[in-house]
DNA sequence: ATTTTTGTTGACAACGTTGTCATGCATTTG
DNA sequence: CAAATGCATGACAACGTTGTCAACAAAAAT
């Protein structure tokens, strides 16, 4: 009871090859009558078409590559169900490339990847999706991609992307702290090496100047994206002679770190502190207090840049189409609070 | 410039496709001098065979598949990142089949999904791997796999596979809580569709009967594997009239729930309330206080797992080798602490 | 009635590789 | 010295599919 082929199909309904691929490649140019019998016996025999002789022949494929470099698994999980939500839906598959984005012979390694494994296209997560050079190298190489990049706006530079506004989602945050009667915020950053970091620093920066709350240089902390980092930020935050009222940190791995860091301390939160996460992470829902944050759609992101790659791939004309924005949105929850003791001015 | 083929390979090298296949494939049988005139033009041309032909051709593949159906992130990615370090090594490919471990039509669509996309073989993760009818199906089909599973022991059933003992390490959690003087031990049950859930329990029973230290039935609340039924778990506890000094809860997620209740009804942990988890997840260490838990090695324990699929799948006898046991070891933190009072009776 | 067009189908080669078997040469054996 | 063996190599077919092009019938245009 061998794997049935093409010829099985063939033979039972009587037709010749070439028809059955036609049948089971959605090709126009059959009569109704004789693909009803094909699928017939398509369904009888349980027949799938084998995917290496389809790519050896057709120099097409049906595997997507997926391409990240991030240390934190509710993101890449996220990736990962949207991207493969796309692909169970068309039939792709898909083989997952986690990656170290410093490496100099990245490019090598994907364009030895894509032709290797008869990638189809490759879906770049960020920070990969913002190095220029690979970008260029990967379309001088007339592999297909979409890139899924953190920027305020579409970069139109003639690749196919979606874009995540972080930038706005960071002024919500800030905004909402300073509604809160904040005025001394902290902001921890994210890492040297993601686009997003700088955005989200761009939003706090904003907000606080159409607050006209002036800017404290003393009241940013460079850093990573990371528990300890968060942790260590929040203690030099601490050791301020006039402490910050409410911390904002890059992600909820940063903010866990300063909630744990105000609970070493003694600090109740959020009553003695407010603290602001980003990205909507469940241990953000699990944290006691539980974080405000935003929200990133990340399934729906990485679904709709992999429905973008398909597209791309299907239709040769380059120009990309359906270019889209994402706006993380304002999680309100209990880590954040009205300040207690307000500035001495007012 | 399009991609080189075997044949100019042959072509540069002087030689036949047969024996540019031969050397590619570290067959035997060709000359020292042949095979580095060889391998040089593959340096020269940077030449990569192509997978869809090798194994259209040969009917073997070089990729792997990984069954899961876990909403655990931290685990997810644990399991993919040691699976994924022996693909890079071996060459192979791999692709991720998360799934839905009650469907009835798994079966079929895991054979589906190995013919399809030519799988050498699978990864099967709990609980998968502990469905009878499963292993048994696919071992009807032929189809390669290896499990990983929570058992004390080896099945000894003729399949490979990895094993857990997460019996052995639920007791060494509860002796720890018994010898910090705890007598009155909440449980609270992962899934009914895991096998780690009862022999984590059993290991819990083992504990109390060896310290002589009677089994309350009402200590012990079913649940699943989420920190929303540690948390609700928790609650039912706390509403007894003669409450628990400790809770063990299945794994991270529900100590979570757990750690989140205990904070909600104003307790003080671990003063107040001891909290175990299970596995070790980024979580347990970064909530506050950190978790006591018992740390899995599901990056070494998946790792292992592969090797031994590929070993399998080398040798075609099929006596399995390699059948390895893990143990996870208990990380004591600061969420749990000394009774603070003392049981009436001493 | 004949030619052209349109629509449906099939024969055949090709994709890049490996398995089978044959070839030729050097070495050992009787 | 002839025959048998061993070793390195190559010719060729095959894997299961799709692209190209030709064949044919029916319908439409002349």
């Amino acid at each position: 009871m061998r794997k049935p082929t093409i010829k099985d199909v063939a033979r039972r309904s009587r037709v010749s090859l070439k028809t059955v691929s036609r049948v089971i490649n959605n090709e126009p140019g059959v009569l109704e009558r004789t693909r009803a019998r094909v699928q017939r016996a398509v369904a009888e025999l349980d027949y799938q078409p084998d995917q290496s002789a389809r790519s050896l022949r057709s120099a097409k494929s049906y595997a997507l590559g997926l391409v990240y470099d991030n240390p934190n698994p509710y993101y890449v999980i996220s990736l990962q169900s949207g991207v493969l939500s796309v692909c169970r839906e068309t039939g792709y598959g898909l083989q997952i490339h986690p990656c170290n984005s410093t490496s100099p012979r990245l490019a090598d390694e994907l364009s030895a990847l894509v032709r290797n494994a008869r990638l189809a296209g490759l879906v770049l997560a960020p920070p990969m999706s913002e190095r220029r050079e690979l970008i260029e190298h990967l379309a001088a190489e007339k592999i297909a991609f979409v890139r899924i990049l953190s920027a305020a706006e579409d970069p139109r530079d003639g690749y196919p992307c979606v874009f995540v506004d972080d930038r706005d989602a960071a002024y919500d945050i800030t905004e909402h702290l300073i509604q809160l009667g904040h005025t001394r915020i902290g902001f921890l950053w994210g890492g040297e090496s993601h686009r997003s970091s700088p955005e989200r620093f761009k939003g706090y920066e904003a907000a606080l100047k159409d607050y006209a709350i002036p800017l404290d240089k003393k009241l940013i902390v460079p850093g990573d994206y990371s528990f300890d980092d968060g942790f260590r930020g929040a203690r030099k935050l601490f050791a301020l002679k006039d402490r910050p009222t409410a911390i904002f940190g890059s992600n909820d791995e940063i903010a866990a770190g300063v909630l744990a860091a105000a609970k070493a301390g003694g600090m109740d939160v959020p009553w003695d502190l407010s603290i602001a996460g980003f990205e909507d992470s469940p241990f953000s829902k699990q944290s006691w207090p539980a974080l405000t944050t935003a929200k990133q759609a990340t399934e729906e992101i990485a679904r709709h840049a992999t429905l973008l790659l398909l597209a791309s791939l299907e239709r040769s004309d380059d120009a990309p189409h359906g270019n889209k924005g994402f706006s993380p949105q304002l999680v309100i929850r209990d880590s954040t609070a009205r300040v207690r003791v307000p500035p001495s001015g007012n």
